[in-house]
DNA sequence: TCAATCCGTATC
DNA sequence: ATACGGATTGAC
C-alpha cells in the first residue's frame, strides 16, 4: 500500500474481480479503495481466503499486468525495510523504477539473441589453477542451476576467461565456484594497475555460464561506462543491460523490463540498480563499497553494500566485494568467515606496485625552498621531474573543499576524542572551548592519549592549489584537470600534468610515470570516524593508476609517515589497515563493530520518541548535539546481535508517533553515513 | 439537552 | 492521511 504511514506498513487482503482473475498476478501494481480514497498498491500475493472477518472490498483496478515486483525482490525489499527501520513502501519505490506505459507497450525485442553470443563463455580455468579453499556457503544447498534463462555454454570458444585472476592464490576458485553456481563469497583486493572492469566482467561471464544470473552495482556512470564496455567484450551485446537513474525515465524503465522478463542474464549498474531483478540470480557484487555514492539519499538510506549482502543471503547467490582499498565492513565479513579473501601474495603486490614516499609534515613542507610557488615538497618535484622528462603523464590529485573544523592535539596531531563517548571533538561557532559531536559533552581539559599533549590546534583547511599553479611551475607542459566540471576519462601516455580530484583521475595509457597525493592533511583530520579509510581509499584508487615501480613508477604522498593510513599506502596492505581499523572501532564501540542509529528532530519529538521506545536493554543513548533548523540528533547504539531489536524498536516508536498523528517529523537512520 | 471538540481506533 | 464513534465539555 503506497502510503506514507509506518503503522499502515503491512498486508490488507482484497477480492479480485473475476475479469482480472487471470491478469492480477503476483507482482503487479494496483489500486485499491482504501479508507476513502483511491491508493496505490503492490499486489503480493494471491490467495483462496483471508483471515480478515469483515467484509472484503475489490480491487479497485489493475494498473498494468507487468508483475514488475519480482518475489526475490519483494522478499529482499521486506527485508531492507526491516533492517533500516522504514517501510516497504518506501523502499519499493526505490526498487522499482517509475511506470512508463509506452515503453511497457513496445514490442519485446525477441529473446533471439540470448542465443546468439552463447559460446563466448564457459571454459574452465586454466589448469594451473589449483590450492581452491572452498568458498561455499556453509548454509543454504544450492538449487541446480537451470530455468527459463539457462545459458549453457558448450565451452568451445577461443579465449580463456577469468585468466586474470590466476594473480590471486583463490582467484581461479572464486571463479570455478561461479560457474558451478555455488554461493561463494568473496573480498577482493585488487592488484596495482589491476584492470577490475574486466575481472568483474569475467566474474559475471562465469556466472552466467553457470546459467545462474548476476547483479552488479558500481559507484559512478564513469565505472559503470567501464564495466560495460569489459562486459560487452565478454558476453557480447543483448545478454546485459545497464541500470541507473542518469539514463533518464525511458532508458530506465526499458532496462529494468528487459531484466524483470527475462531477456537479459545480468544487470550492472549504479546503486539504482541494486534492487534489480534478474531470474535466478547466482551473484551479487559491488566495487569499491567505500564510495560514499553507494548510500542512498532517500528513506530509509539503505547501502548498496548492505542491500546486496542481504540479498546474497536471501537468494543463495555469491557475493564479491572488490576494490583497491578495503573497508571495515568488508574486513568484518572476512574476520566472521562471512567471506573469503581474495588477495595476491606479497611477492605479486610488490611487483605490480609503484614505489611509494611520503615527504613528511607541513612544517617540512614550509622549510622547503622549491616549495613556494606550487607548495610542492622537493620529493614531489623529483618524482614529477623525473617522470616528465621520461614523458609519462603525472597524476595531481586534490582534495576538493569542505571540511568539518576538527581539532586535533597541539602537539602530535592525533584528532582530539571526546573521553565520554570517544565521538570527534570540534570547535563551535563561538570561541568557546570543543565539543563532542555526538554527545555534546565540552571538553575543557583534554589530554591527548597517544603524546600525553594539553594543547588542542584547529585542523586548517588545506591550501586551494590550482592547475595554473602547477603550469607555473612547469612551464611548457600541458596541464588538463579533472574534476566536478568536467571529468576525464582517459589521457594519453605522453609528459603531461593531470590536475584531478579524487574520483575523478582520469586512467592513463601505459599508467602514470608519478603520482602526487596532495594536501592530505584537510583529509586526514575530517571529524570523520572514516577520515583515515576514506584518505587511504582516495590515495590507492589514485596510486593505483602508476605505473609498478620497476617500470619507474612513483607515488609521493605529502603526509606524515608515521600515520597508519600512510603506513598502508607505503606498503600496500589495504588488509591490514581494515583490520587495525576495524580493531579500533571495537574498542570505541563503532560501526561496523557496533550497530547505531540516529534520530533527527525537534528536541521534543526526539525525546519523545526514544522514551516510548522499546529500545534493547544494551542501548547506549548519545547526545543530544544540535543539527541545525532548531533540530537536534540523538545517537543510539547496540551490540551487533541486537541490530535487529534495535530497528523493531525505532519502527515501532515511529508507527506510535504516526497513528497519534504527531506532526512534527522526526528522522530516523540506522547505519548513518556521517556520525554527526 | 444538543452540539462542538477531543481522542483513540480503523482503514481490507 | 481521513473518517468515525464514543466520551467529554460547554452553552443554552
Amino acid at each position: 500500500m503506497d502510503v506514507p504511514l509506518p503503522h499502515l506498513d503491512r498486508l490488507f487482503d482484497y477480492l479480485v474481480p473475476a475479469e482480472l482473475a487471470d491478469q492480477a498476478v503476483p507482482g503487479t501494481r494496483v489500486k485499491v479503495r482504501f479508507g476513502r480514497q483511491l491508493v496505490d498498491g503492490w499486489l503480493l500475493e494471491r490467495a483462496q481466503s483471508s483471515t480478515h472477518d469483515k467484509q472484503l472490498a475489490y480491487l479497485e483496478k489493475l494498473v498494468s499486468p507487468e508483475p514488475v515486483l519480482a518475489p526475490e525482490v519483494a522478499r529482499l525489499a521486506r527485508a531492507v525495510a526491516d533492517r533500516y527501520a522504514g517501510t516497504l513502501a518506501d523502499v519499493l519505490r526505490l526498487a522499482v523504477p517509475p511506470r512508463h506505459a509506452r515503453t511497457e507497450r513496445e514490442p519485446d525485442p525477441a529473446a533471439a539473441n540470448a542465443d546468439a553470443a552463447d559460446d563466448r563463455t564457459g571454459l574452465e580455468p586454466p589448469a594451473s589453477a589449483e590450492a581452491s579453499p572452498d568458498h561455499a556457503a556453509e548454509s543454504a544447498p544450492q538449487n541446480p542451476a537451470t530455468g527459463p534463462n539457462d545459458h549453457q555454454s558448450d565451452g568451445n570458444a577461443a579465449r580463456v576467461p577469468g585468466a586474470g585472476w590466476c594473480d590471486y592464490p583463490t582467484g581461479p576458485a572464486f571463479l570455478r565456484a561461479l560457474r558451478e553456481g555455488r554461493p561463494a563469497r568473496a573480498v577482493w583486493s585488487a592488484l596495482a594497475g589491476e584492470d577490475w572492469a574486466r575481472r568483474y566482467a569475467e566474474a559475471i561471464a562465469a556466472t552466467v555460464a553457470g546459467g545462474r544470473g548476476a547483479v552488479v552495482v558500481v559507484a559512478d556512470g564513469r565505472d559503470l561506462d567501464r564495466l560495460d564496455a569489459a562486459l560487452t567484450a565478454e558476453l557480447g551485446t543483448g545478454r546485459h543491460v545497464c541500470l541507473s537513474a542518469a539514463a533518464g525515465p525511458t532508458k530506465r524503465y526499458r532496462a529494468f523490463l528487459a531484466a524483470r522478463r527475462g531477456r537479459v542474464a545480468a544487470v550492472i549498474g549504479t546503486r539504482a540498480a541494486m534492487f534489480a531483478p534478474v531470474d535466478n540470480l547466482g551473484l551479487v557484487a559491488i566495487f569499491d563499497d567505500g564510495d560514499d555514492l553507494h548510500a542512498e539519499a532517500r528513506a530509509p538510506y539503505p547501502h548498496a553494500r548492505e542491500v546486496l549482502l542481504t540479498r546474497a543471503q536471501l537468494a543463495g547467490a555469491a557475493a564479491l566485494l572488490g576494490g583497491f582499498t578495503r573497508t571495515a565492513e568488508a574486513q568484518l565479513l572476512v574476520e566472521t568467515g562471512w567471506a573469503k579473501e581474495i588477495a595476491a601474495d606479497r611477492a605479486t603486490v610488490r611487483a605490480r606496485t609503484p614505489a611509494v614516499a611520503p615527504t613528511g609534515d607541513d612544517p617540512q613542507l614550509a622549510r622547503d625552498p622549491g616549495a613556494e610557488t606550487a607548495r610542492l615538497p622537493s620529493l614531489a618535484w623529483q618524482a614529477a621531474r623525473a617522470a616528465l622528462a621520461a614523458d609519462a603523464p603525472v597524476l595531481v590529485q586534490v582534495p576538493r573543499r569542505g571540511y568539518l573544523p576538527a581539532v586535533s592535539c597541539g602537539d602530535c596531531r592525533t584528532p582530539a576524542r571526546c573521553d565520554q563517548c570517544a565521538g570527534p571533538l570540534a570547535l563551535g561557532s563561538a570561541q568557546a572551548a570543543p565539543a563532542c559531536r555526538w554527545c555534546g559533552h565540552v571538553a575543557t581539559a583534554h589530554t591527548c592519549p597517544h603524546c600525553g599533549g594539553r594543547r588542542l590546534r584547529a585542523a586548517v583547511t588545506g591550501a586551494r592549489r590550482t592547475a595554473e599553479e602547477l603550469g607555473r611551475a612547469f612551464t611548457g607542459v600541458p596541464v588538463r584537470t579533472s574534476g566536478r566540471e568536467e571529468v576525464l576519462t582517459e589521457v594519453p601516455g605522453e609528459a603531461g600534468l593531470v590536475v584531478a580530484t579524487p574520483g575523478a583521475e582520469p586512467v592513463a595509457v601505459g599508467g602514470y610515470g608519478a603520482v602526487l597525493l596532495l594536501d592530505t592533511w584537510a583529509l586526514l583530520t575530517r571529524a570523520d570516524l572514516r577520515a583515515g579509510e576514506e584518505a587511504l581509499r582516495r590515495w590507492l584508487t589514485a596510486a593505483a593508476l602508476a605505473r609498478p615501480a620497476a617500470a619507474g613508477g612513483r607515488v609521493v604522498v605529502v603526509a606524515d609517515g608515521s600515520l597508519a593510513a600512510v603506513q598502508a599506502l607505503l606498503r600496500w596492505d589495504p588488509a591490514w589497515f581494515a583490520a587495525r581499523e576495524l580493531a579500533e572501532r571495537r574498542e570505541l564501540g563503532f560501526p561496523p563493530a557496533m550497530r547505531m542509529a540516529s534520530v533527527t528532530g525537534a528536541a521534543e519529538a526526539v525525546g519523545a520518541l526514544l522514551a516510548q521506545a522499546r529500545l534493547p536493554a544494551e542501548a547506549e543513548q548519545l547526545g543530544p548535539v544540535p543539527a541545525g533548523d532548531d533540530k537536534e540528533r540523538m545517537l543510539v547504539r547496540v551490540p551487533r546481535r541486537r541490530a535487529p531489536e534495535l530497528a523493531t524498536a525505532l519502527r515501532d516508536a515511529a508507527a506510535l508517533r504516526s497513528v497519534r498523528k504527531a506532526a512534527d517529523p522526526v528522522r530516523i537512520q540506522v547505519d548513518p553515513l556521517t556520525l554527526f
